[in-house]
DNA sequence: ACTTTTCTTTTTGTATACAAAATTATTGGG
DNA sequence: CCCAATAATTTTGTATACAAAAAGAAAAGT
């Protein structure tokens, strides 16, 4: 369960350390940093030109995220899960993507529901196109108007932070341009189960959405 | 969402800053650090006996967790949350806990069983013995051990640090022998509504414990 | 008396050095 | 050739110094 509160970035230069957290952290829901591999402290102090004191204080902070996890007795590496923990994960998941789903749909304000159909509009562009990296980003936004939808922060905050842990493992499930068009359609279906306003409706129709996602993402994994 | 993996502890010396973290998670939780108090670094660094640096990578992990919040430009404070806050972390926390019970009824061991009775029999001897502080640690593990027989470490790390977090808040509730009892009673009807091994009984059952657990709480925040 | 400016102190973030622990490479013996 | 011991190198955790930023206190101006 990670800070929600609002980070400097908008008031004062942001720190080394932060500065290469979160680009780490970019890197890693990019896929670009795979899970297994070992980070070096020293490689990185040398690849953001600065001293090892900010790498070890964001790799730190990025181990009590969980994002990293240490090794035995050295080095902290990027986390990476069996199919099994994948499960488990995708099995905490599918209970907060029902319930931020749930609770979207209780209380659900136009402005909510125009960042939805705007996010879904976007969906839809980058499907059509088969442009997977602009779906990639198109489906991760979608999903996070869902939670701000819900007008609960800290619930949207562990949803958006599983989302971002298991972005590498899901995002293997979009090659085609018709896995995007699929993928982008079902978010339909799942509007209008939220849109419906009946909390179990919504509920249901979230669990299916995740349902087939997770299992798609396993047969890749 | 914190990192789950085991710590070193089992294994070498404790680092200082993981000693100097922990340590302050207990004066936390335990309501020896009150919401709002702020950290400082070098009295910190001089009442554990180390430097500065393990004392900010304390700091910097456990802001990452959410368990401080930064000032606008400076400090580190204990998180504090405006009733309307604490409303939002409970309805959050209700979903978590829910699904927990969902879980827990689903896969129950006998194992699990076992170890939940055991729990609720260390609450009820506290209760009885009108021993607040032993109630306050026996009510907690009580409610681990749900989370437990859930065998899900993703779902149970969450909901635990919901609990850690919000620890000293509901502990207000306990002032009298007659809140322990009361609360200790409480359990055995969410126990045998897990215990019923169905679904939807267990999922509501939490539902009413917790809502009653909050509404009990904001009375006294 | 109040406000502004200047000075001082405190806090923050970082670089660097050092020591200890862990790992790897090399050497010598069987 | 294999194994054990030793040496060298790398990694980790920490202490300390320094500079910059922020806050507080004091002095000067209106």
């Amino acid at each position: 369960m990670a800070n929600i509160q609002a980070t400097d970035a908008g008031k004062h230069k942001m720190s080394a350390a932060h500065r290469v957290e979160h680009a780490l952290i970019e890197e890693i829901s990019a896929g670009e940093l795979l899970p297994g591999v070992r980070l070096d402290e020293v490689g990185l102090a040398h690849r953001f030109g600065v001293s090892r004191t900010p790498v070890r204080e964001a790799l730190s902070r990025l181990t009590a995220q969980g994002v990293l996890v240490p090794g035995e007795k050295r080095g902290a590496f990027v986390a990476e899960y069996s199919r099994e923990q994948l499960s488990q994960i995708f099995e905490a998941m599918h209970e907060i993507e029902a319930a931020c789903a749930r609770i979207a749909a209780q209380r659900l304000s136009l402005l909510a529901r125009s960042e939805i159909e705007t996010a879904q509009g976007d969906c839809m562009k980058a499907a059509e196109a088969g442009d997977r990296v602009a779906y990639l980003r198109a489906n991760e936004a979608f999903h996070l108007t869902i939670y701000k939808a819900t007008g609960n922060p800290y619930i949207a905050e562990i949803a958006s932070e599983f989302r971002r842990r298991t972005g590498p493992f899901r995002a293997k499930k979009f090659q085609t341009r018709e896995d995007l068009i699929g993928s982008a359609q079902s978010h339909q279906t799942l509007i209008d189960d939220i849109f419906s306003e009946d909390s179990n409706t919504a509920s249901k129709g979230m669990r299916d959405h995740m349902t087939n996602s997770f299992m798609q993402t396993l047969r890749v994994n």
